[in-house]
DNA sequence: CTCTTGACGCACA
DNA sequence: GTGTGCGCCAAGA
């Protein structure tokens, strides 16, 4: 690990606070690659350290997770963001317009 | 080594 | 405004 655009993607989303949400493209552009979201999504495929690496506070562009998503059930990742205090826009939309992850804010 | 698929995103018709 | 396809990067068969 270090130098890897996985091993990026890892750092970034490990960087993402608390009650907020960032977008795979968001991420793939944080890593040097705005088009590179496919890899972004694939990199928390592999998802090394689920437990470090908070996958459900990443979503795609829609700010809803993805239909394949089960890291341990699409039902639970609901509920982490929910217990983050995120509201859902929906069933499974976060409001990505207040709950989006922003550098700057940082 | 080649082709297909994939937790995405966007340009074009 | 809607529908279709393509592009980027990586991994699996």
């Amino acid at each position: 690990m270090g130098g890897s655009f996985f091993d990026l993607v890892y750092k970034v989303v490990r960087k993402i606070p608390k009650g907020r949400v960032a977008t795979y493209g968001q991420v793939a552009a944080l890593c040097g690659h705005p088009r590179n979201a496919r890899a972004v999504g694939y990199a928390l495929h592999v998802n090394p350290d689920p437990k470090q690496i908070p996958c459900h506070r990443v979503v795609n562009r829609f700010g809803g997770l993805s239909p394949a998503f089960a890291f341990g059930g699409e039902q639970r990742q609901k509920i982490l963001l929910q217990d983050e205090g995120v509201d859902f826009h929906g069933l499974d939309t976060v409001d990505l317009a207040v709950y989006r992850w922003e550098e700057d804010y940082q």
